[in-house]
DNA sequence: GAATATAGGACTGGTAGGGTCGGATATTAT
DNA sequence: ATAATATCCGACCCTACCAGTCCTATATTC
């Protein structure tokens, strides 16, 4: 269906919200659930994803929260879903798995041709920052 | 994730070679899957969706089968994808089901945002044609 | 050491996508 | 006529994946 998952929607709000602050500023999971009634435990787990990977700092303990980890004009649209998801974009699953992904590779006519699609769509993901989001 | 479905890539596939064939040409179901493998009765569905959708002309009976119904110039990809998925390809829910769709919509704040990518999607769908992916 | 935050594994439940089956209808050839 | 072959179309299964939940461990502050 070529939709956006949840996670990345709710990982796109958090990390706007962020962006909205005064940089340095710490933000809690439970925060963000309530302001934008999102589940606790999801968004939870994508906060930890989003550490792991880099784009916010995680503290801990009694007045810990995130931060981020990145200026907002450097954090790409397309990294945080791959964060999230654990993969590209990807408009076939082939050009992530190769041969092995599908077992039409080596008589699909449509592979080739697609490449150009998903070189276009590299382009716009890419090209978006959560700055602009703002 | 983001991906096409696999009843697109096999339309697709068979639009593919129908464009490729003289204009006119008549080709039927069985021959399109066992030429690229595709399962049969899948396949039959997709051609028929498509035959609904005015993509392609059907022709019932012995001899019968399948031509094109337009040229493949003029054949979006956003089209074909929206006949076989029964709808466009759309990067949040809500901008198909509306305000019903999602019951984050009113405090969302990355919603407008996304419309930005989405314009640029229907662009990127809309432009590319059948004629294409030859 | 109580309170509160992240860290993370395990689990559940719903749904949509891919695929299959069976039968109806239309057309052609013998 | 009747057999053969094609589209048509509804019903069904099945599995993978996604959203969401629960529970416990660990770190930090006061
Ligand atoms: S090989 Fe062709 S059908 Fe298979 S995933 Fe790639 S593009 Fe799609
Ligand atoms: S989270 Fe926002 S953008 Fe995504 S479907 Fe809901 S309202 Fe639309």
């Amino acid at each position: 269906m070529l939709q956006l998952s949840k996670k990345v929607e709710y990982g796109l709000i958090a990390l706007r919200h962020m962006a909205m602050k005064p940089s340095g500023n710490v933000v809690t999971t439970k925060e963000l659930a309530n302001e934008y009634d999102l589940p606790y435990e999801l968004l939870a787990k994508i906060m930890q994803k989003l550490a792991r990977g880099g784009v916010v700092r995680s503290l801990q303990g009694v007045k810990g929260g995130y931060t981020l980890a990145q200026r907002p004009s450097d954090l790409k649209v397309a990294l945080v879903i791959r964060i999230i998801d654990d993969s590209k974009p990807m408009v076939a699953e082939c050009y992530t798995e190769g041969p092995e992904g599908c077992y039409l590779f080596y008589n699909c006519t449509i592979r080739r041709p697609l490449g150009k699609l998903q070189r276009n769509l590299n382009v716009l993901f890419d090209q978006m920052t959560v700055q602009e989001i703002i």
